[in-house]
DNA sequence: CCTACGATCCCCT
DNA sequence: GGGGATCGTAGGC
């Protein structure tokens, strides 16, 4: 996308919503980002809130680069790394490139399984640790800009601190999301 | 359709 | 030594 390298050099919150309708391959497989989250680091469900350490170390990096971190001990889980220590969790993704690919690698042909949730995203697009602090304008990473789609906003969902922070932002109508979100507001 | 729960690893205190 | 930014399966309705 245009300013590509800076893109993400901005507010987490400026970021996270203009994410939503970009699309977003590895490797050539992927899709048009569908739902997101935004974790600021003086917000107490951010992974950097509390300062830096050795699992986090990537959101206080560069903002551009992918934050992957290891969820419940079975999965990983994607972020792009914006300024200050704050980053946006990709969480869904609706399949446009790719698809056999992905269907093999979360051994489903159900389009809905394919990339709905952080967990299954990061499967379907072949992503682990190894990617961790990868910059995101450069192989094996491709963006482009965004579409200009309707924006649903609502509560972030998994989390048990500051869980009432409107910061989960989707496509308004998608199928391809986790689940419903009860819109706050629309933009 | 829905809710409940176990899996399983690192990182952190 | 505890606890997740989740997922799949099992079982009930």
């Amino acid at each position: 996308m245009k300013r590509r390298g800076s893109f993400c050099a901005r507010s987490v919150h400026d970021v996270a919503p203009e994410l939503v309708g970009a699309t977003g391959l590895v490797d050539g497989v992927g899709g048009k980002i569908v739902e997101v989250e935004a974790y600021h680091h003086e917000d107490p469900a951010a992974h950097s809130f509390g300062g830096r350490t050795q699992r986090n170390a990537t959101m206080f990096g560069p903002p551009g680069h992918a934050y992957v971190y290891r969820s419940y001990g079975v999965l990983w889980c994607v972020n792009f790394v914006c300024e200050e220590g704050s980053a946006v969790l990709i969480r869904a993704l609706e399949p446009t490139h790719g698809l056999e690919v992905m269907a093999q690698r979360r051994g489903t042909t159900e389009p809905r399984l394919l990339a709905a949730g952080p967990g299954r995203l990061a499967q379907a697009l072949g992503l682990t640790g190894e990617h961790d602090g990868l910059p995101l304008d450069r192989p094996p990473f491709e963006l482009y800009a965004a579409e200009d789609v309707a924006i649903v906003v609502g509560l972030r969902v998994g989390i048990t601190k500051a869980a009432e922070l409107p910061w989960r932002y989707g496509e308004a109508g998608s199928k391809s999301r986790t689940s419903r979100i009860r819109p706050l507001r629309r933009s």
